[in-house]
DNA sequence: TGTACTGTGTACTAAATAGTACACGATTGT
DNA sequence: ACAATCGTGTACTATTTAGTACACAGTACA
């Protein structure tokens, strides 16, 4: 019941509930079956009764909402293993580009993010 | 007793004992006990008998043995919080830059480092 | 020679994690 | 009206995490 917590439950509630305004398949129990875990579960994680599930099933919630795995795992205090993974083959070097940029502002690391993605590196 | 649970504990094994030939404090009691976890805990560890310990424990030991806390988070399998909390604040900037510099050769992303530490940004 | 310190084996555990199972009363659709 | 569907409350549980506690035999050294 953390601020997180009921932060992650709202935002699943209201883009689930979005998506329901159209599509009725997106209740409650059908999203839950659709991700394979039980709808009372599910509508606990919604009013942050409960912590927010595992890794692999905020991705397959993500993945039913139509959202950004990152975003909503970030959202759920987590970052994606295969995020975890980079780092920790190159801890020295990531560890200290990623505390560097930290401080920075959006737009610049935006910046360098194009200038990776564009250049030849 | 994954892979990485034998790496790590030969890891602190070889810094722990490096340290003891010069300094007979660095014994698997003395280390123990100045990072507060007990000596036959350390020894399983060390030899891979139990997985590495909580992230406060191995950064306690990383400062114990004056090596890199990333490094030997990294060993154990584990991710700095302060670098995750980074990346759980901008889940799509981080995540885009990198899975963008996973690919990169160690060199391309030092010069980055470099770039970002010295420019003007 | 004995005492102080060494590493390690065995046995146990508290707390967190990640859910399931099922029943219930309310609502909706036909 | 009634069957299907809805969200939710209560109760329970298996697994993982992160260690502790203590005894014991071997070694160092004064």
């Amino acid at each position: 019941m953390s601020d997180d917590t009921r932060t992650f439950g709202d935002y699943v509630r209201g883009h689930r509930e979005a998506l329901r305004e159209t599509d009725r398949t997106y209740s409650v129990r059908q999203v839950a079956g659709r991700i394979g875990i039980e709808p009372s579960y599910l509508s606990k994680v919604e009013r942050g009764h409960v912590p927010p599930p595992s890794e692999a099933t905020v991705v397959r919630l993500a993945e039913a909402l139509g959202e950004d795995p990152d975003v909503l795992l970030a959202l759920a205090g987590k970052v994606s293993s295969d995020l975890k993974d980079a780092i920790r083959r190159r801890p020295q070097l990531f560890g200290e580009l990623i505390r560097e940029l930290r401080d920075l502002p959006d737009h610049a690391v935006l910046k360098l993010v194009r200038e990776v993605r564009d250049g030849d590196w």
